[in-house]
RNA sequence: GGGCUCUUAGCUCAGUUGGUUAGAGCGCUACCUUGACAUGGUAGAGGUCAUAGGUUCGAAUCCUAUAGAGCCCA
């Protein structure tokens, strides 16, 4: 067999079996009866997107679930697909039209929507292409778009549903709008910035008295809409007015003073105007009083926008036609002439614009459809609370229950062309209309005529739905929903989702309420019908991921220009390297510190793994080994031929690091288990097991004997490899194809996951593996403290009373050999103690280190004095501890009887330490 | 303003239900190219566990307050 590099070649390796695994269709998933199904559905990025650490943490987590739930024999589907992300696409095609010096509005919503199209076909997903990169084993043959023809029929399906039930409705709502482009736009197209503004001063009438109500206002013009003035239903200076009625300066109207808790009463006078139409707090207000309770004014918003933000007719005739601008002077102006003025203070506000022409956003109040949430809100709310559904951290729990019992209902509708066109018909009719004709006409396809009047005069509601109101749906609408397929009855409900919690209202808690709405008329496999809890959910555990953040903690952003692209990362370091470490780094429900120099983690890490399959493949070449002797010779692994200490302790080492592995993987703890297998195979098999065989492979032993040892050695790693394969697929892939010729279909993607067998577990092997090891380290501690060149030979004599302990050190020689260079061992007789020697304290015993010439006595006694004072600090602290009667009398037993044993053996280490120091004075 | 996190070695973080005068990686120091690996090995230095109280025989670990950092909601 040719050599491997000395070094680990990512690209090779990534080139090379990714194609591997697709063709040969692991990645796919098929109903099948014999085999539990495991689920997951990708978090669809959108089409506009490029690969960001941030789904490179969240992709991975994912194929690491994947990978690991398939090897252990899961029929294991991971669904991938992308989002049509309204906003985001629309914008992408408007900007490169605008190159062309055109707008949407030249090409009409027809052309368009074709040029979206073009778009997407395109460009569109390149973020899925650079998700291969990084090894996911994602079922591509079953790649979604959330405007496909099945997933877009789902859309409607589920809004006819729910407008037939009356969860759907059409009303008022404030809106972001830009009086420019005339469309509405989303908080986060929003920019706000500071802006020097001031704060007028304004005082109304009060009704009835000579007093007046004086309210502080950073927008006057708006006061032709105002509809109450407002105070803190706690503030003494106001409670008595409330409920009063004031005139509206400029107007002949009077409003009333009303209550709300959001009121701040240190901002201006501790009274507010409230305008409904022109601002979202002062529209949360109105709702508020209007469902108060014998509320006397029924509150309605009054606009006095049209949609270019000029005054429109519900103002007094001299402002109609003004824009805001000139509408704020004039105000101020007439204000001022009638005595209503009280002063003007500077004061600095945030002011939103419009992220594409900077226009300042106007609050505006329109005609949207929305989701009534409560009803769907209280089973959503139950199965995470009755634990159907496991979030992890389970500290969201709390911001789940919080959002979803204030939950308000879900504005749908947006102004825009790009996403699914709302189903709804309006009869633009004529002079046969009635007034029914102004109800909206919900259906899956035109009507052909209005059902009232049948004019056929019908046109469409030009607003599209929201992009989550596809992605809520996602977890049944990937599988074929409405239709009951048995892909659908089979994957769902899915497993485990992996999302960042800031989504966790715009999708996770949604995706919950539409399975647990629709999804009783799906039956399950067996033909019964779905009515548990568990049967209905879209998932069962939510792993929420951590923020990526730049190593001075910032968020990873365009702008800042912290933002590394994995794919970079990836030809710098490879695939594995940057799956590793950013699993590694990222601890569930804390953030991440990252920057790519983080990745030598993961690099480092894949080529020690490459080098120790090196060192088993030199070695089988070495011994002229065979595969087929090999293979034969495999049952050591399972025998116990040639079984000695490392070879029992690394066995036993390997099961608990399986159980480990196991176990914290079921908890989602998947750091951890990544930190888990990094110990076991760097420390213990790298630095302490191979280190063990290369005595005996080197030795005198019979070559038969030396190839069962080797062979139990690529077992374990064998092994290992499984164990690392969720986390590093193509390193692992590679070398475990190297160190037995496989099969042309096999593949360690599909081979068993390790199981744990508590036969290995061998704690007596451990215990004496830990005293050969730490007899070891107090060798090399010497070695290294008094500067023996590594080099030079030594012996040592031991002094062990226990004859057990000094029979363990004379059985393994060998490994006292190769790891600290002893060449002989003495055992101390007459308690003789050599002169010219170092010492070791160890457990049970003493180790001398006869080092005529080459001990410097005073290095010596600075290292026991080094000791002595550690050791005689542990005494004097368990000293005190024994002397205090309370710990005594009120410590468990078992406590204060280890701590008995602990000061007996320090004292008798402290006792050996003073000895051998006194001599070193004689 | 309400809720939730976090603060342990120079840096990034572990530390299971309170019982170790606290661990890892990186960085640092010294030595080593020994037949897998210098993307490596061996040894070493380095922390009064943010602060102040409290509970307890015993606190990095539980409680309270304070300071600082961050997130979500309003």
């Amino acid at each position: 067999m040719a050599e491997l590099p000395k070094a680990y070649v990512p690209k090779d390796a990534e080139d090379k079996w990714y194609p591997f695994w697709e063709e040969r269709g692991f990645f796919h998933a098929t109903v099948n009866p014999q085999k539990k199904p495991f689920t997951v559905v990708i978090p669809p990025p959108n089409i506009t997107g490029i690969l960001t650490m941030g789904h490179v943490l969240n992709n991975t987590i994912q194929d690491v679930f994947v990978r690991w739930k398939r090897m252990q024999g899961y029929e294991t589907l991971w669904m991938p697909g992308t989002d049509h992300a309204g906003i985001a696409t629309q914008n992408v095609v408007e900007k490169s039209l605008s190159k062309e010096g055109k707008t949407r509005h030249d090409l009409g919503r027809e052309e368009f929507l074709r040029r979206v199209w073009q778009w997407k076909e395109q460009y569109g997903g390149t973020i899925i292409k650079q998700l291969r990169k990084l090894g996911t084993s994602c079922d591509w043959v079953r790649e979604r778009f959330t405007m496909d023809e099945g997933l877009s029929e789902a859309v409607q399906e589920i809004f006819i549903r729910l407008y037939e039930k009356g969860l759907i409705y059409r009303g008022k709502y404030i809106v972001n709008w830009c009086p420019k482009d005339h469309t509405a736009i989303s908080d986060d197209e929003v920019n706000f910035t500071e802006q020097q503004s001031n704060l007028w001063y304004v005082r109304y009438p009060i009704k009835g008295t000579k007093d007046f109500a004086v309210v502080a206002t950073t927008r006057p013009e708006t006061m032709l809409g105002d509809t109450a003035v407002a105070v803190h239903p706690n503030d003494e200076r106001y409670k008595h007015l409330i409920g009063k009625m004031v005139f509206l300066p400029l107007t002949d109207r009077e409003i009333p003073i009303i209550a709300d808790d959001v009121i701040d009463p240190e901002f201006g006078t501790g009274m507010v105007k409230v305008t409904p139409a022109h601002d979202p707090n002062d529209y949360w207000i109105g709702e508020r009083h209007n469902a108060g309770i014998g509320q006397r004014h029924h509150m309605i918003p009054i606009n006095i926008f049209d949609i270019s933000a000029r005054l429109n007719d519900n103002v007094p005739p001299k402002y109609r036609g003004m824009d805001r601008f000139d509408a704020r002077k004039e105000a101020v102006k007439d204000l001022e002439a009638q005595g209503f003025l009280v002063k003007i203070e500077p004061h600095v506000h945030n002011v939103g614009r419009c992220y594409r022409c900077d226009t300042i956003i106007e609050p505006y109040l329109s005609d949207q459809w929305f989701v009534k949430m409560k009803p769907l809100a209280g089973p959503a709310l139950r199965v995470v609370e009755n634990g159907t559904i496991t979030f992890h951290p389970k500290r969201w729990v709390k911001t789940y229950e919080h959002w979803m019992t204030n939950i308000r209902d879900w504005c749908i509708s947006r102004q825009l062309w790009w996403g699914h066109r709302i189903p709804v018909w309006y009869c633009v009719g004529d002079d046969h209309c009635m007034l029914e004709c102004k109800q909206p006409i919900v259906s899956r396809t035109k009507p052909a005529k209005c059902p009232h009047c049948n004019s056929t005069n019908l046109r469409q509601d030009e607003d599209v739905l929201d992009t989550w109101f596809s992605s809520w749906l996602w977890p049944f609408s990937t599988l074929g929903w409405p239709k009951a397929n048995p892909d659908l009855r089979y994957f769902y409900p899915t497993d485990t989702l992996v999302t960042a919690p800031d989504i966790i209202f715009f999708w996770v808690a949604r995706m919950i309420m539409a399975g647990m709405e629709v999804m009783n008329q799906i039956p399950l496999p067996d033909g019964s019908t779905r009515t548990n809890d568990e049967n209905l959910v879209p998932f069962k555990d939510v792993y929420f991921t951590s923020i990526i953040r730049d190593m001075k903690g910032r968020k990873m952003s365009k702008s800042l220009g912290n933002s590394p692209d994995p794919l970079d990362v990836i030809a710098e370091y490879g695939a594995d390297a940057l799956r590793f470490t950013i699993v590694y780094l990222a601890p569930l429900g804390q953030d991440v510190l990252y920057s790519n120099e983080k990745c030598e983690i993961g690099r480092n890490f894949a080529n020690k793994i490459w080098n120790a399959g090196r060192f088993l493949m030199m070695n089988k070449d070495q011994l002229g080994m065979t595969d087929a002797t090999h293979i034969a010779h495999r049952i050591s692994h399972i025998s116990d031929l040639h079984l000695d200490l490392a070879d029992r302790w690394i066995l036993s080492r390997l099961h608990s690091t399986i159980a480990g592995f196991n176990h914290a993987m079921t908890e989602f703890e998947i750091n951890h288990a990544s930190k888990i297998v990094y110990d076991f195979v760097w420390h213990d098999f790298c630095d302490w097991y191979v280190e063990m065989i290369k005595g005996r492979l080197y030795g005198d032993e019979p070559n038969d004997v030396k190839q069962v040892i080797l062979s139990r050695a690529i077992s374990v790693f064998d092994q290992s490899l499984r164990l690392l394969h969720p986390f590093m697929p193509f390193v692992t892939e590679e070398l475990w194809q190297h160190i037995e010729s496989r099969a042309p279909g096999q593949s360690i993607m599909v081979s068993a996951f390790p199981v744990k067998e508590e036969k290995w577990i061998d704690k007596k092997a451990e215990e004496e593996m830990a005293f050969v090891q730490s007899t070891i380290e107090s060798i090399r501690n010497v070695r290294g403290e008094l500067s023996v060149p590594p080099s030079k030979d030594i012996q040592i004599i031991i002094s062990f009373p226990e004859k057990s302990k000094a029979a363990i050190i004379q059985k393994y020689q060998s490994y006292f050999q190769r790891l600290a260079r002893v060449t002989k061992i003495e055992q101390l007789l007459n308690g003789e103690k050599p002169k010219q020697a170092a010492s070791a304290v160890v457990e049970g015993g003493e180790v001398f280190i006869p080092l005529e010439g080459l001990i410097d006595l005073n290095t010596e006694r600075q290292r026991i004095q080094k000791e002595l004072t550690h050791v005689q600090g542990m005494v004097e602290s368990i000293q005190k501890k024994l002397a205090n009667e309370s710990f005594v009398s009120k410590a468990p037993k078992d406590v204060v009887e280890k701590e008995r044993e602990k000061l007996e053996s320090f004292r008798t280490n402290m006792e050996k330490l003073q000895t051998n120091l006194r001599r070193l004075f004689s």
